[in-house]
DNA sequence: GGCGTGACTAAGCGCTTGCTCAGCATGCGG
DNA sequence: CCGCATGCTGAGCAAGCGCTTAGTCACGCC
């Protein structure tokens, strides 16, 4: 479990403007590698500590709880994925193109980020009320670039489905169920099953692809 | 959290051949409404035990522990998915009717029986070990049940896909992923989800349908 | 009636959990 | 040289955990 690249969703690091201690960072490596393995609830604060180098103690000089660190590693996620997803969505060419693209990036960072993915997908019930809340808000958003996309398609009568929502749903599905299978031990790359999914998706959605 | 139709999975209750106490019965339903909620560790055996109306020592006149209870739950939930998936399998018709029919039926379960779904799904990694062999057999056959459908329709030319078994990965996550966002407030019933996630698998695999 | 049997409970054991607290080393401005 | 902030540790607390034990009760059989 050590390919993934944590170190891009906290760039501030170690000697940006808002850059913390590099401590700081070790746990959310450490808390990431440990939640997507066993779980949050069958983490310990010990299994953390240690695994960054340092005292049980010590880890509440950095944050103030457990769950302060799922909450971290939840919203960075998140907004992580929203940003791919927005980049995906803005960049040049029609609906097909955008959708080609977001459906490659979106599975290949599913791939790639499998740990993250693990925790920010499937640790949600383990989120106090109001990191969730924020976390929900994410979540929706990432689901309207989609339908956006999807719609647009539609108008311009580039894709067939009957019920955008459904379509939208099946999409996303399709790249964070990878988070939950994909394994060091794949076949594929990251990227190629990102072209595969892009071109399974396309069709699904009516797209005329050679 | 109540219309999972748990009973479907124990059959042979409470007057059958090997039927086994009806608290056995109420143990195994709260369990799997518990586990579903919260995740297998974060459920204490009194949550169990109460919801199942005793006290926790009841609990182990029943089951040895409570990784055999979530042993119970997955092993029957993956053998009871196995026959489904069979089913359709055998049934009537070529490649494209067999495949309707699972991804109808598929996509129904895990929208029916999401409680059931989750803990089958997602809490495989607290199982013991020989529990877990059990059910990484069953995995097995149903990937494979899925990949020889496929692989008989891209034999027959009625399928097109680049790699068997990326796409009948896809195929399943898509069925598997139903579990984890399906809520009674969906707008879709578990029959309407079936049939459009049908019609979208179809064209996935590059079936000409109307 | 006596006696075993199966389902159950009240109490609690030993251990682990998330988290706290007093204290220690280091570095830095004055 | 002092004083103090920062990052950390060792020890440990209160609560909760999975599971056990001793004993109770209802019931069927001789």
């Amino acid at each position: 479990m050590t390919s993934t690249p944590i170190a891009d969703l906290w760039p501030a690091l170690p000697g940006g403007p808002d850059a913390r201690p590099e401590a700081a960072y070790r746990l959310i490596q450490a808390a990431v590698e440990s939640f997507a393995e066993r779980g949050f609830h069958a983490t310990t604060t010990r299994d953390i500590a240690t695994a960054a180098g340092m005292s049980p103690a010590a880890l509440y000089i950095h944050y103030p709880s457990k769950a302060a660190l799922l909450a971290e590693i939840s919203r960075a996620g998140h907004a992580a994925t929203l940003a791919l997803v927005r980049a995906a969505a803005a960049g040049e060419g029609g609906p097909v193109a955008r959708m080609r693209r977001l459906v490659e990036e979106f599975t290949a960072w599913h791939a790639r980020a499998r740990t993250v993915g693990r925790v920010v997908n499937y640790e949600l019930h383990a989120l106090p009320e109001d990191a969730y809340a924020v976390v929900a808000a994410l979540r929706l958003d990432i689901e309207r670039e989609v339908s956006a996309i999807i719609g647009a398609g539609v108008e311009a009568g580039v894709f067939q489905v009957a019920e955008v929502r459904t379509a939208a749903r099946a999409v996303t599905s399709l790249g964070i169920d990878v988070s939950r299978w994909y394994t060091d031990r794949s076949s594929e790359t990251p990227e190629e099953l990102g072209r595969r999914y892009g071109e399974l998706v396309l069709r699904m959605l009516g797209a005329r692809v050679a």
